[in-house]
DNA sequence: AGGTTGATCAACAACGATTGTTGATCAGCA
DNA sequence: TGCTGATCAACAATCGTTGTTGATCAACCT
């Protein structure tokens, strides 16, 4: 259940870098570790005004993109217009609600995924694999319109 | 092997709908039914531009769109800023590669893959499973600085 | 403690991808 | 042939993100 390293570790490693540690950087720092929600450049910013009103947009954006160039973070791209940046380091995948946009962690792996080589995809050199599980989540489930239980007839793949 | 409908029956779907067949939108639909490389709306444009010199950028983004609703076409993104146009309807995977941006088909089915019940994520109803394995394809590998052949040490996820 | 130097700020402009709009012209199809 | 939707050019506008500037500030090293 780790997240982002600790704040008194980045700040370390921004000390290590010769980045300063500022107040903004800090304040993202903590909105980061208390975040499992794959936030926004947007949502941290709202975090962080309400405690800093005075922070840019701008700053936001600069250290969360210095964070993910140092790997402290990493970056989620599922279509929904804006990057979602996620403090989840350890390898996972993810599950996303078509229905309300919320993006869930799945930790598990699934040893069979590889590319099967000599194939279609021969020669390909996989050094990351990312599963996307769409569909809707289940509090957007439980609020729908009171039916018959449909257990079945899930495709898979859309 | 099979990959977007056929010129014909999209003619056909149009038809049914009550939308125009034109000259724009069959130039479309050819250029579609002979790639295999995941345009986007751009490259689209280039293709059909070369034989119908006047034809618009609005154009084209129109007819994807228009195929992307009918679901005879589906959408991608990967993270490479614009969204790529999938002709091929059948379940299949991809394989991104991270230094020319190519995207591949992988026509592989991996029943492993599920989201566990109860667990982490539990209630969330599946509807499509989206796998994207990242790394170099061959013809970039192969067109690498030659050194020793180092066949270890892929790290799955990134 | 003080000076150097990078960080932040406000206030913009600019970007690329995509969509909206308008009015005029064109052409598919019944 | 006529109705009606499609297309066009030529824009403007949107959204997310990055660039720029000059002024102010403050983290950190000595
Ligand atoms: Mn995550
Ligand atoms: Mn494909
Ligand atoms: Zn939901
Ligand atoms: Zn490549």
């Amino acid at each position: 259940m780790a997240v982002v390293k600790s704040v008194d570790v980045l700040t370390e490693q921004f000390r290590a870098k010769g980045l300063k540690v500022t107040p903004q950087r800090q304040s993202i720092f903590r909105a980061l570790s208390s975040s499992r929600v794959h936030p926004t450049a947007e949502s941290v910013y709202a975090a962080v005004s309400s405690e800093m009103p005075t922070i840019s947009l701008r700053t936001v954006y600069q250290t969360l993109n210095d964070l993910a160039a140092m790997g402290e973070l990493s970056t989620l791209d599922v279509g929904t217009g804006s990057t979602r940046f996620d403090p989840n380091l350890e390898p996972h995948h993810h599950l996303v609600c078509d229905e309300c946009g919320s993006i869930e962690d799945l930790h598990a792996d699934f040893p069979g995924v590889a590319v099967p080589t000599g194939g279609e995809a021969g020669g390909f050199e996989v050094t990351g694999t990312e599963i996307v599980f769409r569909g809707c989540c289940a509090s957007c489930v439980a609020g729908r319109p009171s039916q018959q239980h449909n257990t079945g007839g899930a495709r898979a793949h859309g």
